[in-house]
DNA sequence: CCCGTCGTTATTTTT
DNA sequence: TAACGACGGG
């Protein structure tokens, strides 16, 4: 035991001891929180005596999920048995078992959020999609927030009358097919436990620990399964960092963690503030800005790495010279100073944003890879694929079946495809909503050449399913043994079953010469993954659930070495060497129309940007940006207001207007208070008031220039200016006058 | 049924 | 700007 609690620090060690009262661990970034709340797992199992089956722990990836289950292992094996999951995997596996109280049909399949817009637009057929789009989006956000149709509260989401039908509509649409979407997952489970009591206390009773990590990104509806599973006698025990919520925009709801404390009486809270990640200027600049935020528990990271370089806020004209400045940085600090691409990850606000930087790289055949834009499991032929195999699972899936009936065309037209609905929604109790069963019914009535297309159809998942039944032989090897695609073991082989004899093979590889090869390749990645899972029923589910719940692909971990474009959402959790955070201008970064609640989001976002970096750190933004077709002028960012000058550099044509609003912001002027005393250090203005921070000057033999520092020496104020032709000198202010001549011109 | 053209519309997205 | 969906002609 020793071994494993001595590498920690003594709030660290003071989190993994703790027992009894509800415990909130505010832990800031890169303090170590996985390692304290795996230990902790390892602790209560091995020296509390804690039953590893009562342990639940919560996550919100997957990936979290598995490497809190695998640290916790290394330390102890027993802690394998503990239920660790997403909140979202975690609402599967309860409903699985105790969905049917709520008439819910174990092999539910889970639809995303594409199929909830599908669904909505055909209950709305005469409204655009983007009608549908929407109202998915407030759907999901009632469920987040727990409300139901009825709910008076459902007005605060949207208070159309339309809208809280529209969404009992489509609860009963749901119902009716018998599957769910991701806010069923968590919102029905509550449902369950307040409704059944003694399946409440089964569960009560059954996990005495619950783990949450990431709780600043827990929604209403995650609130509400805590507290049903909550006892006097349950150890709650959650970790995040309300610095770092940054999903309000999906439901996640910061007062979560602000009122845990009020929540839940007699709430112990540890700080973990000591910071292994970055240098202290680095997070200088972090923590001075989000100090700016007034909603949050206040917190102090202490750098345990020391001082390093300071980080760099540069000025841009454009986008291509933003990339283009990014670039160089890039490829003259590996000429200096050697390291590798992987060191370095540019950030974005918007994805769009990263056009311009592939492009840059692709010319100057620097490697990169962007992160989150694939979006393997919404390309076309993988959910055509996934669709088939849905409905096989759930004859029900009415969305899953109108979108492979016909596709490719076996000439069923939409008055076919609108008969066999209608069939299946009179159809007796017993076959209600089974579309199968309906389009046999229905055959006859068809027109020949919608008989025909349909037969075909139908006995595709008939085949298929034979190949689900381990006594079967397996059939038409020769489809099987085709070309195209390549089965492998298990469950792969239904898939390329049905993906080459329903036509979707040919269909997506004929379909565009160029994206052929590729959708193909799509395709067998499909089944590749799929052969991990047995070919029976219960693997095709286990499979779907799998691709339903994550979405992640870890494809093989990428080794090349190449720089690393994101956005700044999706770099929470991870860490570089070298991090540029780009496109910091109002409007863009924050983005326009943000205010209060939101802008204090976005200055999270800008915090968690920030805490990402390890040894360096770059700031560029743009006096000029094209986005939707216009060119705007921008101004930059308020965070750079924010940032603590005299713990950064500046590089570039300092923007007159940037340096004039510099003292507005509370926090500035407080700081701004506490240089004037302290020589030696960078401030806005020259103590003789002659010189600011962007003043631009001209010089006989240098031309035009701009102010980029201004200290104070023994001589008074020492000015530092750049010019345009790249020439940077300092001068004593006193000689103004003479030879530096300030001039009225703005700094751009 | 396929293809071209026009008009619309633009965040962030763990599950 | 660019990408995607809707619509209409062949």
């Amino acid at each position: 035991m020793e071994n494993y609690l001595s590498v920690l620090n003594p709030e660290q060690r003071q989190a993994v001891l703790h027992w009894g009262n509800p415990l909130l661990i505010l832990a800031g970034a890169g303090s170590g929180k996985t390692r304290v709340i795996t230990t902790k797992i390892a602790y209560l199992v091995q020296e509390r005596g804690v039953d590893p089956r009562s342990i639940l722990a919560v996550t919100f990836t997957n990936k979290a999920a598995r490497e809190m289950a695998e640290r916790a292992q290394v330390i102890d094996g027993r802690a394998a048995d503990a239920m660790i999951r997403t909140f979202h995997s975690f609402g599967a596996w309860f409903l699985r078992r105790n969905g049917s109280l709520l008439g819910l049909d174990s092999n539910f399949v889970i639809y995303d959020d594409d199929d909830t817009v599908i669904l909505l637009a055909s209950l709305m057929p005469e409204k655009p999609r983007s009608e549908a789009a929407k109202a998915a989006h407030l759907i999901a956000r009632a469920k987040d927030y727990f409300l139901s149709p009825e709910d008076p509260e459902l007005d605060l989401i949207d208070h159309r009358p339309q809208f809280r039908k529209l969404y009992s509509q489509y609860e009963a649409k749901l119902r009716s097919i018998g599957n769910v979407d991701f806010g069923d997952l968590i919102k029905k489970p509550v449902e369950i436990l307040r409704t059944f009591p003694e399946v409440k206390k089964r569960f009560q009773e059954r996990f005495q620990v619950i783990l949450v990590d990431e709780y600043q990104d827990s929604n209403v509806a995650q609130f509400e399964l805590l507290k049903e599973l909550f006892t006097p006698e349950t150890y709650l025990c959650v970790v995040g960092d309300d610095d770092q919520s940054i999903y309000r925009f999906r439901g996640a709801e910061v007062r979560n963690i602000l009122e845990f404390p009020e929540r839940f009486a007699g709430t112990d809270i540890i700080r973990l503030e000591r910071n292994y990640r970055s240098t202290a200027p680095i997070l200088a600049v972090a923590g001075t800005v989000v100090d700016n935020n007034r909603g949050r528990l206040g917190k102090k990271l202490q750098a345990e790495r020391g001082d390093g370089k300071p980080p760099t806020l540069v000025f841009l004209p454009d986008q291509e010279t933003e990339a283009s400045f990014c670039a160089e940085l890039i490829q003259k600090s590996m000429q200096k100073q050697g390291g590798s691409y992987v060191d370095w990850a540019i950030l974005y606000r918007t994805n769009a944003q990263s056009l311009t930087f592939e492009t840059e790289f692709l010319r100057r055949h620097i490697p990169y890879k962007v992160v989150g834009s694939l979006k393997f499991y919404e390309r076309e032929e993988v959910k055509d694929a996934l669709a088939l195999l849905s409905f096989m699972v759930n004859p029900r899936d009415e969305i899953a079946f109108k979108r492979v009936v016909n596709k490719p065309s076996r000439g069923l037209g939409e008055a076919s495809v609108e008969k066999i609905l209608q069939e299946s929604a009179r159809g007796t109790a017993l076959q209600r909503g089974n579309l199968v069963a309906a389009s046999q019914s229905v055959l006859p009535e068809l027109s020949k050449k919608a008989q025909a297309g349909l037969k075909t159809f139908l006995s595709l998942l008939e085949q298929g399913t034979k190949l689900l039944n381990p006594e079967q032989p397996r059939p038409l090897a020769n489809i099987l043994s085709s070309n195209r695609l390549s089965a492998g073991d298990g469950l792969s082989v239904l898939i390329v079953y049905l993906i080459e004899a329903s036509g979707l093979a040919e269909y997506h590889a004929t379909e565009d010469e160029i994206a052929g090869t590729q959708r193909l390749s799509n395709l067998q990645e499909l089944a590749n993954a799929a052969s991990l899972y047995p070919a029976t029923a219960e693997g095709l589910a286990e499979f779907l659930e799998h691709i339903e719940l994550d979405r992640s692909m870890e494809s093989g971990e990428d080794s090349s070495d190449a720089v690393t474009l994101i956005t700044v959402h999706n770099t929470k959790g991870l860490e570089f060497r070298k991090v540029i955070i780009t496109g910091l201008e109002q409007g863009v970064f924050p983005r326009a129309d943000k205010e209060d609640e939101d802008l204090e989001e976005e200055r999270r976002l800008f915090y968690v940007g920030v805490t990402r970096a390890m040894d360096e750190l770059y700031l560029t933004t743009c006096a000029m940006r094209r986005m939707y077709g216009r060119t705007n002028m921008n101004q930059p960012s308020r965070f750079l207001l924010e940032v603590p000058l005299e713990s950064v550099k500046t590089l570039g044509t300092v923007p007159r207007t940037f340096v004039q609003r510099q003292p507005l912001g509370v926090a500035s002027a407080a700081r701004s208070a506490s240089i004037a005393g302290n020589r030696d250090r960078v401030s806005c203005t020259s103590s003789d008031g002659r010189w600011q921070l962007g003043s631009a000057l001209f010089h006989d033999d240098y031309g035009y220039g701009q102010v980029v520092g201004i200290s104070e020496g023994p001589e008074g104020p020492l000015i530092e200016a750049r010019f345009e032709t790249g020439k940077q000198v300092r001068f004593l202010s006193k000689y103004q006058s003479e030879r530096f001549m300030r001039i009225d011109r703005d700094g751009l």
